[in-house]
RNA sequence: GGCGCAUUCGUCUAGGGGUCCAGGACGCCGCCCUCUCACGGCGGUAACACGGGUUCAAAUCCCGUAUGCGCUACCA
């Protein structure tokens, strides 16, 4: 049996984290067992669903890197991705139902049934539907949904893939709707409907639809369906173990992508939050994880998403990288003529792609510094009788000059020539720092030469 | 309220009855490297929610309690 999964996003915004670690474990097992990745848009929500918003999850999706095999965009032989397209086919399993007499129009009221939900919560009775419309089946066109009818086997057991047993009485359950008023299906059964009709093998979704398999499994059995096998993944919570949202910051993948987070990073650090690795690495690329990855290693606890580590990953991501690798990646956030030696400089302080412009900022922008022209001086002569060193060896000889020059050797010499050069009293190492300025002078008129800063120091 | 899920350092986690007075990573602290900042290296800090069982032996198995979260919709 080949592998087939799904992910599943209502177009209701950007990609949230939550959802691109959902989707990043249903690519990892895609891959793991050489199956199919599906992308289903669940948009059967009209209110909510929009198609700009579709377009934006998958861009989100296209910019961490799991190409998808069927989808929307790309089709397949399960086609129409979207739900909204798909009505006729969940209305024809919705009178197959009805035919079977497993479920039923219900012409009450929504104000009715709210109204009879209140009473039964205020009489300590459990708040389902009182089973009118199935007591009274009829068949008439006058507005209706569709009601699915609870059997008296309903007890339901999986055995989810990573929360072992979990089993819910039938008495838990009342009827409840699968089509709409409006003529569209409710998640719980297009839901079915579409990964029975898609093939999906493996439902890998988030903890929050654990107890709708419940009614979903039930809906697999009216229709004599194989039910698929379940792994519900435990939410990402915020720094206060609520629930991951916006006011805990950044929650669009999209976000982090302005905020110069590196698409592999971002997978490699959701792929940590809820799965470890067997050998304990936690930095790999998603060739390696997906060579490693299983469901039981999944955790089931939920996990606090931590911004300070997924800025480490990143970084660890950034310094592995060339200076050639950064330079188009960077350009977006910050654009120069002399990027490449400028990145190359100082990629080991940076952790994000747009803290470049800033960690480069002194060879832009340059303030004289209060400099004793007992080292100004002979520098400035140094400078224009030498030249500027170019590389390690011009510098250290440079250095030697200078200390013979100026009697000043140790943090007595490098402290000033920092400050006249940069402007600073940090940065990157002077080795490295006063080529750069060499080359970024000479290729961008913007940028002032070493000779000329010391000599504004000095003026 | 009912049902369901969860609970190991501040955070992510390893662990699946003895090898655990609990290992790794991030963070934090210190030291080293060093002109500074960063990187890197070394070291330190810090946890089995609580109470009962089962067992010669429990972080690991069972039962309660507490807490958090989810579902209980004509949202997904």
């Amino acid at each position: 049996m080949t592998v087939r999964v799904r992910f599943a996003p209502s177009p209701t915004g950007h990609l949230h984290v939550g959802g691109a670690r959902t989707a990043i474990f249903n690519w990892l097992f895609a891959k793991r067992y050489h199956g199919t990745f599906v992308i289903r848009v669940e948009d059967t929500d009209q209110s909510r669903s929009t198609r700009q918003s579709e377009a934006m999850v998958l861009e989100d999706l296209r910019w961490l890197g799991m190409p998808w095999e069927e989808g929307p965009d790309v089709g397949g032989p399960h086609a129409p991705y979207r739900q909204s397209e798909r009505t006729e086919i969940y209305n024809r399993f919705a009178a197959e139902l009805m035919t079977r007499d497993v479920a039923y129009r219900c012409y009450c009221a929504e104000e009715e049934l709210d109204e009879k939900r209140k009473a039964a919560e205020a009489a300590g009775r459990p708040p389902h539907y009182d089973l009118k419309c199935w007591h009274n089946r009829r068949n008439d066109d006058a507005p209706h949904a569709v009601r699915f009818h609870v059997p008296d086997d309903g007890d339901v057991t999986i055995d989810d893939l990573i929360r072992g047993e979990v089993s819910w009485k039938k008495e838990s359950l009342g009827d409840f709707i699968v089509v709409r008023s409006d003529g569209l299906p409710t998640y719980n059964f297009s839901v079915v409907v579409d990964d029975h009709e898609m093939e999906i093998t493996h439902v890998i979704r988030a903890e929050e639809h654990l107890t709708n398999t419940h009614r979903q499994v039930l809906i697999y059995r009216a229709m004599g369906w194989t039910v698929p096998e379940f792994a519900h993944v435990s939410l990402i919570l915020g720094p206060d173990r609520s629930k991951l949202s916006k006011r805990h910051g950044a929650t669009s993948v999209s976000q982090y992508a302005e905020d110069g987070f590196l698409p592999d990073a971002m997978v490699n650090y959701l792929t940590l939050l809820g799965w470890s690795s067997p050998d304990g690495a936690e930095i790999f690329t998603r060739q390696e994880s997906a060579t490693k990855f299983s469901l039981d290693r999944v955790n089931s606890a939920p996990a606090v998403f931590d911004h300070q580590k997924l800025e480490w990953v990143n970084g660890q991501y950034i310094h592995a990288m060339t200076a050639a690798q950064l330079r188009p990646l960077v350009a977006p956030f910050f654009d120069v003529p002399w990027l490449e030696e400028g990145i190359d400089v100082v990629k080991t302080s940076v952790h994000r792609l747009n803290q470049f412009a800033d960690a480069l900022r002194f060879v832009r922008e340059y303030e004289p510094a209060e400099v004793d022209r007992a080292l100004a001086e002979p520098l400035a002569a140094e400078l224009r009788t030498n030249g500027t060193p170019v590389d390690e060896a011009t510098y250290k000889a440079m250095v030697e000059r200078l200390k013979t020059a100026t009697g000043l050797k140790g943090k007595a010499l490098f402290m000033p020539l920092r400050m006249a050069l940069t402007g600073s009293d940090h940065g990157p190492e002077l080795v490295r720092t006063i080529p750069l300025l060499r080359r970024a002078s000479a290729v961008d008129p913007s940028v002032l030469s070493p000779l000329q800063r010391v000599e504004k120091c000095i003026r």
